[in-house]
RNA sequence: CGGCCCGUAGCUCAGCUGGCAGAGCACGUGACUCUUAAUCAUGGGGUCGAGGGUUCGAUUCCCUCCGGGCCGACCA
């Protein structure tokens, strides 16, 4: 046995296992469990005149104990919440035998263990709505302790605040802290709105490529893999835009996905490699239309989860009724900087951007520059949400040029708390355009601009069939559910947020043939292993037997094993010092 | 990639100027039939993230590494 490397805690829990099993308990039983009721649904709805809920079964993992005599409290939480649990020893155990309750109950199981009761609701006397346990059924033994958060009038004690605890073992996160699965149900419901909204419309929800052959539909740079049969590399896709604009080629008049997308980029508190991004298309619509239907979606969201339009995110209060400001970014850069840039050439942007003592490159373009302009002056100046609308030609290769500005095309982001939450064309359908922005696009990627866009023939190809006039969007999931949820940071709205793995100390250890090799019987294996020496070599490094020996010997007294203690000259045989 | 901070018992955290490793909860044993951060008594539990250095002596000081967080850079 190597029980050895557990904690003391695990030691007892894995005894109380073997301790369940012998009293003929499965503590992993097969059989459906079929409870009737829920922890929230009782707590809501009982009412003693009632009388209601006198046959009861539920099912939940046990979060707190409160053992006494013969009568003893636990918390119960299942899915919905959690419930006060009151066992007392002759209704759980009518007959002579109380082995259930004072050996099974009281001693046997732990905080965290997944329990089934079946019993009737009663309020104490002091008020708390309680499972009466009748009987009870042991569903899944957990052998590693729980961390243990206290509640008190609201306040927690001893919470797990830990984001590498919270992040790695989400599990453990979802257990202990309430809220948090709170926010995760609050992100689907934020996806399942859009859905409802959008299937309501008759818009059809697609697949398309994860894996692309050309990472195309934005600038950014793609995982790559690679396919064995086809010895090709394949992209993870950092955009579906090209492959839903296929389809409205393809005579879909409505099509969204709700995609994975993947950049292979920094990660901070907006960032994570892997995100989820609503992307829609619509025939016959302009960015215009775009706009009006943006608003309605995001303030359906915010008042299916709220009910209101106005949220607070941190210290901000952000009112999500439309309509929404809309500013071109010409006025969007006059109105923070003061400057007007709508005549300016090349150069003279890049004078204004050293005024302005914002950063630039030699191998950004016009475009580029006002970008750069936008994001460092502007951008974060935006709480309320703002349409930033024409944005220039040379950034937004797959949008239609502006129908009366000449430079700059119809597109438009939104922008809330300062930070993009959508990004919207009137998409561009001239396929012999779409061609001349390609090739320009390529012209930006030899000049070292490393997130210029890939050309995409086949994409170019559709075109050349004839798209409907279109228009696109696509929605940050992660952001607009950190927005509608006051999260700080996207780890927290994403279940399993990228990190780095775990130390996986590489266990390098000598087989139990090597130790007997050398002369060491089998029993002091383990025990040897136990005090550092996990490989013969390092055994051999040791210099002083008498110590070794005496290390050894204490070993057995300190662990009570019994075991009968090495002579040093043994010791001596096993180190080859004779 | 740079700056700052953090890593000690299952969990939350103390540990001062280098001198036997601490508390609360949790856990074990005993008591208790309506408790609720249950209570009372009592006991056990540690590779102080890893490795190296200085020192008679390192959880503490120095260096390197690993992991995490915040801020910035990059990145829509």
């Amino acid at each position: 046995m190597s029980n050895m490397n557990l904690s003391e805690q695990e030691q007892i829990r894995r005894e109380s296992l073997d301790e369940l099993r012998k009293l003929g308990i499965n503590p992993y039983p097969a059989a459906e469990y079929k409870t009737n009721a829920f922890a929230q649904d009782i707590l809501d709805n009982y009412a003693p005149e009632k009388n209601n809920f006198q046959d009861v079964c539920l099912a939940g993992r046990i979060m707190s104990r409160r053992i006494m005599g013969n009568a003893s409290f636990a918390e119960l939480m299942d899915s919905s919440g959690r419930i006060q649990i009151y066992a007392r020893r002759d209704d759980v155990c009518p007959g002579e035998d109380k082995t259930m309750y004072n050996t099974v109950f009281k001693r046997l199981l732990d905080i965290g263990d997944i329990l089934g009761v079946k019993g009737h609701v009663f309020k104490t006397q002091m008020g708390e709505t309680t499972v009466h346990v009748d009987e009870f059924t042991v569903l899944s033994k957990s052998v590693r302790p729980l961390p243990v958060v206290k509640e008190k009038d609201g306040i927690l004690y001893d919470a797990v605040t830990d984001p590498e605890m919270r992040y790695r073992q989400r599990y453990v996160d979802l257990i202990v802290n309430p809220h948090v699965r709170d926010v995760f149900r609050k992100r689907t419901q934020i996806i399942q709105s859009m859905r409802e909204l959008f299937n309501s419309r008759g818009y059809l929800e697609v697949e398309t490529p994860i894996l692309q052959p050309i990472p195309g539909g934005a600038a950014a740079r793609p995982f790559i893999t690679h396919h064995n049969t086809l010895d090709m590399p394949l992209y993870l896709r950092v955009a579906n835009e090209l492959y839903l604009k296929r389809l409205i080629v393809g005579g879909f008049e409505g099509v969204y996905e709700f995609a994975k997308d993947f950049r292979n980029e920094g990660m901070d508190r907006n960032h994570n490699p892997e995100f989820t991004v609503l992307e829609i298309y619509i025939a016959y619509k302009d960015y215009n239309w775009m706009m009006s239907f943006t608003e309605e979606i995001v303030k359906k969201t915010a008042l299916d989860l709220h009910g209101k339009t106005e949220i607070t995110y941190g210290d901000k209060v952000i009112n999500l009724n439309p309509p929404f400001k809309r500013i071109s970014m010409t006025d969007a850069i006059k109105e923070n900087t003061g400057v007007d840039i709508s005549d300016l050439d090349e150069d003279d942007l890049r004078k204004v951007c050293d005024r302005l003592s914002v950063p630039h490159a030699p191998e950004m373009g016009k475009g580029k520059l006002i970008d750069q302009l936008f994001g460092e002056k502007c951008e974060h100046n935006y709480i309320q949400p703002t349409f930033i609308i024409d944005y220039p030609t040379e950034t937004s290769p797959l949008t239609k040029m502006h129908r009366s500005k000449p430079g700059v095309t119809e597109r438009f982001e939104l922008m809330i708390n300062g930070r993009e939450i959508a990004n919207a064309y009137s998409e561009l359908n001239d396929p012999i355009d779409q061609m001349e922005r390609f090739q320009d696009q390529l012209r930006l990627s030899e000049k070292g601009d490393d997130e210029a866009m890939f050309i995409d023939l086949d994409f170019v190809r559709a075109l050349e069939y004839g798209m409907p006039p279109t228009s696109g969007m696509g929605i940050g999931i992660d952001r607009l559910t950190m927005i509608l949820t006051n999260q700080p940071s996207i780890q927290d709205v994403l279940l399993f947020p990228q990190m780095k793995p775990e130390s996986q100390k590489a266990k390098v250890e000598s087989k139990k043939e090597d130790y007997l090799e050398i002369g060491v019987p089998e029993e002091w294996i383990e025990p040897l292993k136990n005090l550092g020496f996990t490989t013969v070599t390092k055994l051999k490094e040791v210099e002083k037997h008498t110590k070794l020996h005496q290390d050894i010997c204490g070993y057995n007294k300190k662990n009570k094993l019994g075991l009968k203690n090495p002579t040093q000259n043994d010791v001596k045989a096993w180190l080859n010092l004779n």
